[in-house]
DNA sequence: GCTTGCGCCTGAATGC
DNA sequence: TGCATTCAGGCGCAAG
């Protein structure tokens, strides 16, 4: 699925080929993918035709294209994709919103087999809407505030894992980059929040940049030319994962087996060795 | 206010 | 072979 480094590719995808178009026509082919614009679909299409978009901006996971004042937020959830190419080819069968531009010119198509993505536009949001001012700014953005995010963390009254994973702590970091910072960290993902040091915080939080770093670099995206389509899978293929998915193969530092625990429903991957389970965890 | 668990959804993988 | 079940994941919401 698409996680910070493929949804910044994406952003900048956007800023280069639907910032300064205006919307003709905006067909919005599956009601589940505008299931938050609570005014639905027709008021989407109606109020967006003949407008135009700006710059796009990225929190977390969530993209954003302000129109004059107003927002329209994307998230691409599990399956979502972005693409943008020729009006006239085939309107595949997943393909859940098409926007069409004034210059007749590459049209936008929200594509999501899983439909966990979802858009709605904001009346007057368009610096931060309040559909994700809960949302925390992420570790790449200037406004992360590492002294803060440190003190949070310790207020909490659980595991390290399932703070990253919540998006009003730290935002951008997934089960798989959760999995991966807390390796390169060497901390165990039940590590209780209220206990951790502060240098461990340092560490985790240069963990999450250099993971985030390192998939940028990957080109967890495809995009070239006229296309901006992201490939959900093929970012983490080519990052060359350490513990995710893993279980049983050699730690890469230290060859130990990689373990793999039931947590929340889905999976984590450690190195018992280098990521030592607390006396006293929390999960 | 904080923490935890569920439901949403579908295709791939696995089990019988 | 074919059908049924499980799993994966982020997020909003409701319950504790």
């Amino acid at each position: 699925m698409p996680e910070l480094p493929e949804v910044e590719t994406i952003r900048s995808g956007l800023e280069r080929h639907v910032a300064g178009r205006t919307f003709s026509t905006v067909d919005v082919l599956h009601p589940r993918a505008v299931r938050r614009h609570l005014a639905g679909a027709g008021d989407l299409s109606s109020a967006l035709a003949g407008r135009r978009a700006g710059m796009p901006r990225r929190r977390g996971k969530y993209l954003w294209l302000p129109v004059d004042g107003d927002a329209l937020l994307m998230h691409l959830g599990m399956s979502g994709q972005l693409v943008i190419g020729d009006p006239a080819r085939p309107v595949t069968p997943h393909v859940r919103v098409r926007f069409a531009f004034a210059d007749e010119g590459p049209d936008l198509r929200f594509v999501d087999q899983r439909t966990f993505g979802h858009m709605l536009l904001e009346r007057g949001g368009a610096e931060l809407p309040a559909a994700i001012a809960h949302i925390a700014p992420d570790p790449l953005d200037a406004a992360f505030d590492e002294a803060r995010f440190a003190a949070r963390l310790r207020h909490r009254r659980t595991g390290i894992k399932r703070a990253l994973l919540d998006q009003s702590l730290i935002s951008g970091v997934g089960n798989i980059y959760a999995d991966e910072a807390l390796w390169r960290a060497r901390l165990h993902w039940a590590r209780g929040t209220d206990g951790l040091r502060r240098p461990e915080v340092s560490r985790l939080v240069g963990a999450i940049r250099e993971v985030f770093a390192a998939a940028l670099r990957a080109g967890g995206t495809t995009f070239d030319g006229l296309y901006v389509h992201v490939n959900g899978e093929s970012g983490y293929f080519s990052l060359g994962l350490a513990v995710y998915g893993r279980e049983g193969e050699p730690c890469p530092r230290c060859g130990t087996a990689v373990r793999r625990d039931k947590f929340m429903n889905r999976s984590s991957f450690s190195c018992p060795k280098c990521q030592p389970r607390p006396r006293r965890g929390r999960w």
